[in-house]
DNA sequence: CAGTTGTACAACCGTTAGGTTGTTGGTATC
DNA sequence: GATACCAACAACCTAACGGTTGTACAACTG
């Protein structure tokens, strides 16, 4: 799958509320979907299903253990996030870091008007 | 607005792929809803409605020049994800520390007691 | 064996999301 | 004032999402 892709199903996992408080929970230790179910006031199917999108985004990997599959969180899939979001928060900050400058050379030369986009 | 709120938003604001290569331009400069367009196989609408999900994610604000209004990137939102991740992945990793260092007992008492099985 | 438990699968339903078109509203420019 | 331009609003369509119920299957328990 693409880096692309990923990231949509990495975000779209955790734009979810009920999908981030089983990611905390399994941060905490590994858990069935019937345990994972019991704190959130809906069905364990709901759950269920909440967790196999986490699943499909790598967020969560399953084990069998007799009849129970317990969910475990894959917690480098954090990785790819915090990747994106710096790269671009770092790019943001280097061009305010610019701006910066050429504002402070225009006020050396209080003569002309900017023409900064 | 709650904290879960503006999580909801910001992730599910950058689920989108479009979305994030309209963050990934304004990076690099502000831009009107016009320009952050052309390079999209969309129509502006489309993308004006892209840059509102955004202002409503606090990942973007709107400026006012003569009938032009530049969108501008807010990087400071991107902390309130960063904040979150890190929070479970800190946690995650301390209970992997945690379990390694049981494991590494567990080991030491099997050597001590011989467990000839 | 029967019964219970943990989970998965399928069908359905209401709501939201992403896209379109059409229309309207400000703001230059002629 | 007439015209052109950028952008927003509204209505609409289709697909996906988040939830439900019902059924089924596999594994432990009596």
């Amino acid at each position: 799958m693409s880096a692309e892709n990923r990231l949509n199903r990495v975000f779209a996992a955790l734009a979810d509320p009920t999908r981030r408080d089983i990611v905390a929970r399994l941060a905490d230790g590994d858990a069935t979907v019937g345990e994972l179910a019991v704190p959130h006031d809906m069905t364990v199917q709901a759950v269920s299903k909440h967790v196999h999108v986490l699943e499909q985004a790598g967020l969560v990997s399953r084990s069998r253990d007799a009849q129970r599959r317990p969910c475990h969180l894959e917690a480098e899939v954090f990785d790819l996030m915090t990747a994106w979001i710096e790269r671009y928060r770092r790019q943001a900050e280097e061009r305010f870091r610019r701006l910066d400058a050429v504002l402070e050379r225009m006020d050396e030369t209080t003569e002309q008007e900017g023409t900064a986009s």
